[in-house]
DNA sequence: GGCGAAAATCTCGGCTGTCTAGATACTTTT
DNA sequence: AAAAGTATCTAGACAGCCGAGATTTTCGCC
């Protein structure tokens, strides 16, 4: 594979993305397509988060934590400072940093939970709410006009699909993470 | 909506991603679900660059433009740094920085184009193209498991979903963008 | 009921990546 | 061959991140 060679007729339509697998059948087309659609789409909407956080007056990890705590209290149980660490990949120091700004703007509040009270619980406040729905409500509508052109059971087999690459993902992430302990082994050059 | 109310039976299940909707038929459950796991595979493939750029000693934004070399190179018209630049949404001063530094670790090099010589063109070394190669292969192969779950016309559908919202999402990119030049007029609190 | 280990968060110093503005190199136009 | 235009690079400042150690609270045990 990765032959450079029939490559010259610049066929940029093929999205970029699909070109490291086979493309012999159908079959192959569309699932190198695919491929290059979910990475197009990750990269896009980290695009997207990026540019209408820096409108807002914060960066794309801000917006990232806001939707966290969000999420996490409309479940029901609030989010403490170490579990967002967890969940957005930052050191303890970095997100006493990050929620001191988000405090200060007045997007979020702390709390000390009542029971354990080493813990702190992390709560949106009225500002916050309004940006994070500021930023779903046009993609949702968006993403209901796409879902308008497909019947139930083609969202079954769409549904089914994302469910087990992400679930497959993951799967490869915590590998990923476990290969962490040992990384520069071997010295060769 | 946003009814804080009747959420305490802690349905962690639900993915915290989907309530931000109406889940009253089958049909808005299934919409609820794709869209908040299309959001989890993006944190998570987030996280898996994060990771693997990390252990071999590069930050997230180098392993994006290694990939990003290595796609324009495969398709015939290699990347310059401006338009890298662009695709990374970075500055032309942070691409310089970004491009010696994967120049000095022998992940790629500069070439001076010779029709136009005030551009460079980037192409990866030997390196670089190990390293993108280690990072899809793995992911190539869950990937495949996965598909091999589908059928053929099953893929179709998920092929047709993907491109809509891929179109769909990067039509919203350009609609947030564009409203970049009047960010903070009113002075509101 | 008080002691030590464990847990959760915060503080501080240093580093790295990014941005902005301006400088440089080459090309095209007149 | 000078002026205007385009692409890239340089330099200084700043913001976010990490890591190690300090602080506060909880839990198990005697």
């Amino acid at each position: 594979m990765l032959r450079t060679r029939d490559v010259g007729r610049k066929r940029r339509d093929v999205a970029a993305h699909g070109m490291y697998r086979r493309r012999d059948t159908r079959r192959d087309v569309l699932i190198a397509e695919i491929t290059a659609e979910l990475r197009r789409y990750g990269v896009d909407a980290q695009h997207v988060g990026h540019a209408f956080a820096g409108q807002h007056g914060l960066n794309a990890t801000d917006l990232q934590a806001l939707i966290a705590v969000m999420d996490a209290e409309l479940v029901g149980d609030p989010i403490t400072p170490g579990r967002l660490g967890e969940h957005l990949g930052l050191s303890s120091g970095s997100v006493t940093a990050l929620i001191d700004r988000l405090e200060r703007v007045g997007h979020l509040r702390r709390d000390r939970d009542t029971t354990d009270r080493r813990k702190v619980l992390l709560r949106y406040a009225e500002r916050g709410a309004e940006l994070a729905m500021g930023f779903f409500r046009p993609l949702g509508e968006r993403t209901d006009r796409v879902m308008a052109g497909f019947r139930d059971d083609e969202l079954e087999v769409v549904y089914r699909f994302m469910t087990a690459m992400g679930a497959s993902l993951r799967e490869h992430r915590d590998e990923v993470r476990a290969a962490r302990t040992e990384p520069h082994r071997r010295r060769s050059e």
